[in-house]
DNA sequence: TCCTTTTTTTACGAAATTCGAAAAAATCTT
DNA sequence: AAGATTTTTTCGAATTTCGTAAAAAAAGGA
């Protein structure tokens, strides 16, 4: 798989905004042919750099209650648990870190009593999980998948 | 805003998996025509029930590192700091939540250079931060949007 | 229930976009 | 520099999207 180049990431930061953005529209703002933007939009899906996907608003849905979960999880079961969290539908995030948990995960319910009945029947089911530690989402401040820059310059 | 349907549902699910899936051909698949679909999704996106984004894989763009972080704020800085964080481009995810940590944000970085310099040089001038808790990510299990369910059952 | 009003769906021609494939241009190799 | 390879452009055909009007369905009122 090659480098991506300026165009590349021009086109990922175009369809960063508007996902349905038509290729012709993307060719006329970057100044090549529609050929061009259809070749390398395919080329980047068949190299897995980028999905076609939707962001809903997990409030708009009904999803009031979100978690973030850290586990510590029994030597050895990690990765099983990490495989069966990953299964339900509710948990969006699921990852393996060094420092105070073992698995972090983010998960998202329709009411508290759902958060509650997750944690107390569906975690304790899970073999190898020692404990949960549950932080709950009092307000949302971002939330994208948005970190295509430009450059190596990621902190501004 | 009126509460959404399961033919609402269903486009949002098809639109899960390929967010490029023309309106023909889930019109299509649900068995209505090309200008219910329209007509639907150009509802819902007024609604701000979803957006058409794309996700990119971190891994392919270079950001080899990421991390969640909690952090601790100075009573009364909490919202200064989360709408600095939040002009992040590194940063895709910050919240408020109760527990441990006042705001939990994950960050993209290139290398632990990065992430080391994020930690060190900017969130030490953010003002209103007084402590700082970093998970560095071993390995991703998920990460999506797609929390869009048929019913109100989300947990399994 | 019947009639009216409102909302949603369908239909369909026009405009725009996407697609396939071949030619042209650019890049790479030796 | 010549040949090979990759990328870009071009262009007509197929498909999709769009605007809009009519039909159908749903909702509301008496």
């Amino acid at each position: 798989m090659k480098k991506l180049d300026q165009v590349d990431k021009q086109i990922l930061q175009i369809l960063q905004e508007d996902g349905r953005t038509p290729y012709t529209e993307i060719a006329h703002q970057l100044g090549v042919s529609e050929g061009t933007i259809r070749s390398r939009i395919t080329r980047l899906l068949q190299d897995g750099v980028f999905q076609f996907v939707i962001h809903p608003d997990p409030e708009k849905l009904g999803l009031h209650v979100q978690a973030i979960i850290g586990l510590t999880t029994r030597l050895g079961m990690q990765k099983n648990v990490a495989e069966e969290l990953s299964r339900i539908s509710a948990v969006r995030f699921v990852g393996a870190f060094s420092g105070k948990h073992d698995l972090i995960i983010q998960a998202c319910f329709h009411s508290n009593d759902e958060l509650i009945t997750f944690v107390n029947e569906r975690l304790s089911q899970i073999e190898g999980i020692a404990a949960a530690d549950v932080s709950l989402e009092l307000k949302q401040y971002k939330d994208s998948f948005s970190f295509v820059q430009d450059d190596e310059v990621t902190l501004q």
